[in-house]
DNA sequence: CTGTTAGCGCCTTCAG
DNA sequence: CTGAAGGCGCTAACAG
C-alpha cells in the first residue's frame, strides 16, 4: 500500500504538502490537483493507525450497549450513528452482553484506540470504571445514567414517572394484584422501573402494600420464567407490569401456554418492540425515545469533544404511555 | 498516560524487556515480576494504536452488517462473538443500513485500522468492493455470497430451498393466488428467496405462472405498503411468501388495518422473530441458523488467519420451515 | 505557501 | 536472556 511518501514523490511535493490536502490545509491550486491526481493514481488511502498515533485521536465512535438483542439500543444506535455522520464520525458497536468484565474488555478497546467518545450505557452501577478512559480525555456520555465511578454527561428516558403512569393505569382500570417483573438488581433501570411501579401502589387512594416482586434479566427467557412463578404461585396476580419488551415478550409467552390471554390478566410493558401491535390483543406499553437518546448522547459527544471543561449535563427525555388492549380490563 | 518507557525506568529494565513481558517471549522471572508490578503501578495500558502502527495489525474484528435492527444479524454477531472471543480478538459492528456508501465507508475503516479480519453482509451483488481490503491481507469473509469484486469465503443459509419449502406449503394448503414480497434486486438474499419462490410455481403441478412479486425494502414499513399495495390491488392475492421477518411484520400490520387475518390470507415469512408465535395467529416460518452462521463465519475468518492460502470455501447451512397457523388454510 | 525534521508508542531485528 | 536502535505512516512545529 501506498504511503504519502510515495504519493509526494509521484506528485513532485514534500509529504507535509500531501498531508495538508488529506487535511483541508491551504495548499496552492496546482500542487493540491497533482496531489489529488498522484492518490488516485495510487489508490493511496491514508493510513488511519499512523495518523491516530501521530494526532493522538481517531474518528471513530464507540458505543457500548448492553444486549445487541434488545431493540431499544438498536433503536438508540441508529439516532448515534444519524448525528455522528454530520461529524464525520464512524460508529463502532460493542455488545457488553449486562458483563460488566465484557465492558471492561471494550472500554479498554475504547481506551487503546483512543476513540474519539464513547457512549456507554452502564452495565453496573457500581462496578462499571470509566475513569482511565476519561483520564485519557475521551468523552464518555452515559446512558440511563452514570457510573459512580466519575460523573458524566447522562442521557435518560423518564424511567421512574413511566413505570409510575403505566402502574397508576393498571390500578384505574381495576386491577387489585398487579405484580412487577423487573431487571437485575444491578440494572438503574430496573431499579428506577420498580420505584415507579411501587410509588403508584403506595400514592393510589387507598395505598396498596407489598405487591408481588420478580427481578429477572431483561431476556425473553427470563421473562417467561418470571411469569410463569406468578401464574403457579399460590396468589397469582391479576396483572403485571413488566420493565422491558424482551421479558413482556417472553410474559405473553407464559401466558399463552396456560391458556391465559390479556386482558383477562393485564399486561403492561415498559419499552417499545414495532410487534407490540402485532399481538393480540395488542400490547400496552411505556414509549421510550430511544432513537432520540441515542441523537442526544452523540450531541453530547460532540459538545464535549469542542468544549471539555464543561460541567456534567443530564438530559432526560419524556416517556409516554401507550395504552392498548392488554390492559383494557373486561367490566 | 504511562507507556513502555516510564514502564522500563520504573522497573529498571529496557523498553524491549518490557514489550517482551507484553507478549510473553523469554525473560526472567525476577525481572517479568519488576515489569508487572511497575505496570500495575503506573496503570499502564499497552497503546493498541502504536502497536497496531508497529504490526500492521490489529485484534478487532469488523462485522459490517446490512441492518442493524434486523434480529437475523443480531443473533449472527452473537455467534461471531462467542467464537472471537476463544481467540482474544475483539468485535465491533458496523452498521451499513443496506447503504452501499456507508458500507464503503465501514470498508475504508477497516483497512484504514488494520483489523484483524471483517465479515460482511455484502449490500450490492456488484457495488460492494472488497479488492482494496483484501489487498493488505485482511481476511474477509462474507455471508450470503461473495460480492463480484472477489471471490472469498462465504457462509449461507439455502435460501432458495427455504423458500421453496415454504412456498410448495402454501401451494399443498391449497392457496391459489400466492404472492411474493422481497427484498431490493440488488438484494442477493431477496433474488435467490424469489427464485425458491418462482421455482415452486414452476415444479408443482400443474405448474402455474405468473405469480405477483412485489419489490421492498427488507423493513417494517416497507413490507406494509407492499402488502397494502396487494391488498387494494384488482386481484388481491390469498397468501403470500415474505421473504423476511421485518417485512412480515408489516404486512402482518396491514392486514389487520383491513381486519384481515392469517389464515384466511395465508402468510409463511423468510427468517425468525421471536415474536413470530407471540403474534395470533402464529407464524409460519422459514429457520434460519443466524447464530451458527455468525459462528462458522467467524471460524472462517480465524482459519485463514493461519492460513492465508487456502482456496475461498462457501458454507451452506441448511434452513427449515415451522409450519404454524398463519399457513393452515381452512378448508 | 512549502519543505525539513522530529517524534507519537511500540515491536523487532541485531548485537552482546 | 537482554539492551540499543530503527522505523511503522503520519502530522505539527519550525524555518524558509
Amino acid at each position: 500500500m501506498a504511503n504519502i511518501y510515495d504519493v509526494a514523490k509521484a506528485a513532485g511535493v514534500s509529504p507535509a504538502t500531501v498531508s495538508r490536502v488529506l487535511n483541508g490545509a491551504r495548499v496552492s491550486p496546482d500542487r493540491a490537483a497533482r496531489v489529488r491526481a498522484a492518490c488516485a493514481e495510487l489508490g493511496f488511502r491514508p493510513n488511519r493507525v499512523a495518523r491516530g498515533l501521530r494526532r493522538q485521536s481517531s474518528d471513530v465512535l464507540g458505543l457500548i450497549i448492553a444486549d445487541i438483542e434488545n431493540p431499544f439500543f438498536t433503536a438508540l444506535a441508529r439516532g448515534v450513528e444519524d448525528v455522528a455522520r454530520t461529524a464525520a464520525l464512524s460508529v463502532v458497536l460493542c455488545n457488553a452482553d449486562d458483563d460488566p468484565e465484557k465492558e471492561a474488555a471494550y472500554l479498554d478497546v475504547a481506551l487503546a484506540e483512543h476513540m474519539a467518545g464513547v457512549i456507554i450505557s452502564p452495565a453496573s452501577v457500581t462496578e462499571t470504571d470509566i475513569t482511565q478512559v476519561l483520564a485519557k480525555g475521551i468523552p464518555v456520555v452515559a446512558i440511563d445514567h452514570s457510573p459512580e465511578s466519575a460523573q458524566v454527561d447522562t442521557v435518560a428516558s423518564d424511567e421512574e414517572r413511566g413505570a409510575y403512569a403505566a402502574t397508576c393505569h393498571l390500578i384505574e382500570e381495576g386491577y387489585r394484584r398487579i405484580a412487577c417483573i423487573t431487571g437485575p438488581r444491578e440494572s438503574w433501570a430496573a431499579v428506577q422501573r420498580l420505584r415507579g411501579f411501587l410509588r403508584a401502589h403506595r400514592e393510589c387512594d387507598p395505598p396498596r402494600a407489598r405487591p408481588a416482586v420478580k427481578y429477572s434479566d431483561f431476556r425473553v427467557r427470563g421473562g417467561y420464567r418470571a411469569m410463569a412463578e406468578l401464574l403457579d404461585s399460590a396468589q397469582p396476580p391479576d396483572a403485571v407490569m413488566v420493565t422491558n419488551n424482551l421479558m413482556a415478550a417472553g410474559a405473553l409467552e407464559a401466558m399463552y401456554d396456560r391458556d391465559l390471554r390479556p386482558p383477562a390478566i393485564g399486561v403492561a410493558a415498559f419499552g417499545d418492540a414495532f410487534w407490540s401491535h402485532l399481538v393480540r390483543p395488542a400490547l400496552t406499553s411505556v414509549h421510550q425515545p430511544a432513537y432520540e437518546i441515542g441523537r442526544a448522547a452523540a450531541e453530547l459527544v460532540l459538545r464535549r469533544r469542542t468544549s471539555p471543561d464543561l460541567d456534567p449535563q443530564t438530559v432526560v427525555l419524556p416517556t409516554s404511555l401507550e395504552i392498548r388492549d392488554s390492559s383494557r380490563r373486561p367490566s
